[in-house]
DNA sequence: GATTGCAATGATAGCGCAACCATTGGCGCT
DNA sequence: AGCGCCAATGGTTGCGCTATCATTGCAATC
């Protein structure tokens, strides 16, 4: 390689040249950087002093190079365009920004192969830790991750066999339990409209049907699903179709989550089907708007943002060499009635 | 440093491990993983298959580090939990992702200081490009963008004097032309309910200010506006609280986006306000909801994912070397008159 | 048949930083 | 006084990779 040109500020300053200007060693730059209380308080400002001047700033591939400590968090989630999602990151970000880790998201499209794609590049960043969703990643992927010895989180949904740690909750249990509540509400013919069908979601339609079948009141014609993602449009469509194709003959429809129940409430009420008289409605995960539409929407509420501080506040507790708790984390979900399940006749 | 302790498979496997195996020199395998076809087909398949024996991933540090390219763009928002930076976000994903570059994303929770924080964060990962939004950087923070000699796309708004290039689009001409179509509707009292109030909501807020000033029909006494984030919940309290202080002189209400604007509409259905009879209700950013609800409601769309989209685009062709067409690139928006202002008398 | 040109491969030398160990000097203790 | 100890600082080396410049061998050219 050449010399490097020497012209003025020809190049981003480095370590040496903020040495240089101070008149210290380099390492006495490297240690205000990263523990400033082993340098005396003069040469602490006098190196603060050059780095300021030349507008310094450490470059972090020649740290983790050298350290084996690059600071970073890979986090993978299968969509950046599902709300759910913010939520949880935002639980993430604000735990590790706080413990000083930076985080790189990636973004799967709820395929195992770009999964595998994405974590290895993911690993090639050399994390410290990782985030990742779910449990269906391919046998190479979860080789990789293992490989890498790195903590490592599976988030969304319990796992009988979780890599290493896990936090998330029961989507049978979840669907099982709003079901029950369709009952007890005095709804009989119950629908079930699903979209996208990853994993969880089937689990929550798996949960459902138990629930049903128990009572015998599960009924394969009522349940409607589709692997397009999931949207309010989406719902009032998947809504129309199913009264149409089941003649009315449903009295209560569970839709998968939260916008697709939204998009057959405002459907219904173009209808003209009231809800909850004529037609119980609920949805799952309990966005904001379920509160406050109306009818209120009954929905299953998912502690979103806490499973995102719980999933990194594990990671940052292992990275700190702290005891470990629990490697697995049940995050609970909640049931939340509202208007448009509180059938008032019946 | 001591010699590395030569175990088995005691640590991760590098390039050196890989060579060794396949028989061929470190930088033969450098060039089957960055350039492939610079090689022989049958030492590639050589090497490809020790890679994989070794479970080889590349350490992106010492790659960075040498090649001074890090393959990495820094994206910059002002909140995870707004989604409208959801579907920017989607767009800057889909193109940094199909040219092979990661993105490297922080959150500056509106806080010009965080974002002077996060970006020198950013930087210090040496990425290739940044995109940040909007242009109310502290004076250190563009003072650090400058030097750091990439391409920086500012997002979000138009700017007078961008740092290099940037796409959006006039919040002021849209606060005007969302203003002015009330006004065509029949309105005349218009209120606003404003969040937030970041620097592209003010701009709003002024364009809706300068079509009513320009028809004599601004007052002050309309005008709600609070530093709280935006939700549903928040639209609905406000609009309660404006309609009790301008005690229902108010025929019309511009929220400075969709979620306050829902959550007015759900809250004035609980009040008895019939929409857009007795009051007209636009929102701003048009979001899914929308469309929907009943009434349906008049929004500003906004092109948020193509913006993503243009964002990375005018990056990525910078990258490649390509002549760059526009520095400033004007993405428009677009009124959409629904049924909330769709009013049938007057 | 000698020359040129190019494709395929290798050897060497850093990239910028921190781990490790060494050195210095001052302090408290017996 | 002598010893050990610790805080403050520095010198050297190497993290894993790629830019650069050889080197080799062979085909195409006249």
């Amino acid at each position: 390689m050449r010399p490097r040109k020497r012209g003025p500020a020809n190049k981003k300053a480095t370590l040496v040249d903020v040495a240089e200007r101070a008149n210290v060693s380099a390492i006495t730059v490297s240690r205000v950087i990263n523990q400033p209380d082993k340098v005396s308080e003069e040469l602490r400002l006098r190196v603060q002093q050059a780095i300021d001047a030349l507008g310094y700033i450490p470059n972090q591939s020649a740290s983790s190079l050298a350290s084996a400590r690059s600071g970073v968090i890979g986090v993978s989630i299968p969509s950046l365009s599902n709300v759910v999602f913010n939520d949880v990151l935002s639980g993430i970000y604000d735990v590790a920004g706080a413990s000083g880790y930076k985080v790189l998201l990636v973004d799967t499209h709820y395929s195992p192969l770009e999964e595998e794609r994405m974590v290895r590049t993911l690993l090639s960043q050399s994390p410290e830790a990782m985030i990742i969703t779910g449990g269906e990643q391919t046998d190479a992927c979860q080789r990789m991750l293992k490989n890498a010895r790195v903590p490592v989180v599976q988030m969304m949904e319990l796992l009988s066999e979780p890599l290493d740690m896990n936090v998330g909750f029961s989507h049978h249990q979840a669907g099982y339990a709003m079901a029950e509540q369709i009952i007890a509400a005095g709804y009989q013919r119950v629908g079930f409209v699903g979209a996208r069908m990853d994993k969880r979601v089937q689990q929550r339609l798996a949960g459902f049907r138990q629930a049903l079948e128990e009572r015998n009141l599960f009924d394969t014609a009522l349940v409607a699903t589709t692997p397009k993602p999931s949207s309010i449009g989406l719902g009032g469509e998947m809504f129309r179709s199913l009264m149409a194709s089941t003649q009315g003959a449903v009295d209560a429809v569970f839709c998968c989550n939260d916008d697709l129940a939204l998009g057959a409430l405002f459907e219904s009420q173009r209808m003209n089907i009231k809800v909850p008289e004529e037609l119980g409605l609920c949805g799952f995960n309990d966005f904001e708007a379920s509160t406050f539409v109306n009818p209120s929407l009954t929905s299953v509420y998912t502690p979103r943002y806490d499973m995102g501080v719980q999933a990194a506040t594990m990671i940052v507790n292992v990275l700190k060499g702290e005891p470990q708790s629990e490697k697995i984390v049940d995050i609970g979900f909640e049931v939340r009635l509202r208007q448009s399940t509180r059938r008032t006749a019946n």
